[in-house]
DNA sequence: CATTTATCACAAATTTATTGTGACAATTGT
DNA sequence: ACAATTGTCACAATAAATTTGTGATAAATG
């Protein structure tokens, strides 16, 4: 069967054997344990991640060293701090796995070596890059708009499995609410 | 009373309040939580750390996958890999806290600085590196001459305190054995 | 001012990690 | 070749850490 990146990226282009093997030739495989940083603060993201496996999350520590969430990964994500990838700048987020998890990095050098030879992954990026924005767009709207209580029904209802996976204190710190509170929705 | 870095430096060389908030302006100070990582392999140590509180340990992983400890590091210990910081070269070895820890850490450049600037801190240095180097070739000379129970005692005997605090099966990777054997060697 | 939420405290439940031990194969030194 | 030591696998008991729900109360929100 084909490999899965193959598999991720040929929703949005076509790709030769050959082609895949390019692209391929750009990314290195790593495994990393629970509890493991890929990012921390200060650090420049010089990577961006596509998980095979596992489940990850974005977050960023407040000035009370409270936890707020920004993005969790599983599955066919990919995850990176793009502020700082893509300006190459200081990261003030913290990347870690909530799971052992297999990842798949490219770094910012191959992938603006991979992108120049190849004008299809450009496309391909650019179109996640939509997407990514219009997902980012919608989360500001439903913290704008509704109730917690609807954000946790919303949340439940299109990702299922997340709350089966991660811990509700983590549900919590990317809804924005308490665990406490979280944990009171229920009823 | 005084800082823990002074005391810990005083015992070697002395210094004037001036001098040592001088010296103490080099470093800067973190908390790292039990399963971070200050260094990973393939990453360049650039930061040398002092450990106010908490403990880790520095190990390589082998093709198999089985982690052998180097060292294990506690308060008032100064951990890094000097392979890496020394030569600035990519690291083999891998440094995780085994319990929450607070650190100091001086990087390769302030520590460059420093010692240019001051040369009882480059004489400080020097004598920690000869100790340090003695204590890796009796380390060497444990490892060729004694057996595993005899390893085991010695350990015991030198860091009573190693034992209460992390799990035996980290005492089987530094010592060289499987954790069934180190747990069979207590009867 | 009513409602919602955060915070603190606590205990129960659940999950992970640690530890010792038996059985047996592999390795080592003599 | 043989005895002793150790590694590996499997399993169960224990211990430790984490997760979760809930009450009480204060703070904030609209």
């Amino acid at each position: 069967m084909p490999h899965p990146l193959r598999q991720h990226i040929e929703k949005i282009i076509s790709l030769t054997d050959e082609e895949f093997d390019f692209v391929l030739s750009h990314f290195e495989q790593i495994k990393k344990r629970k509890h493991q940083h890929i990012l921390q603060k200060d650090e420049i993201a010089n990577k961006e991640y596509w998980i095979i496996s596992g489940c990850l999350k974005s977050s960023f520590f407040d000035n009370d060293g409270k936890e707020h969430i920004l993005q969790f990964g599983m599955e066919n994500w990919w995850i990176t701090d793009y502020d700082s990838f893509i300006n190459q700048s200081k990261s003030k987020i913290y990347i870690d796995c909530i799971e052992d998890s297999e990842l798949l990095y490219i770094t910012y050098e191959n992938r603006e070596k991979l992108t120049s030879k190849m004008h299809k992954m450009e496309r391909f990026w650019a179109k996640k890059s939509k997407y990514g924005r219009i997902a980012l767009q919608n989360r500001i709207l439903s913290l704008l708009k509704n109730s917690s209580k609807e954000r946790y029904e919303l949340l439940l209802e299109q990702y299922p499995k997340l709350f089966q996976r991660v811990p509700k204190k983590l549900i919590a710190a990317y809804l924005g609410v308490s665990r406490e509170t979280l944990s009171r929705l229920n009823s």
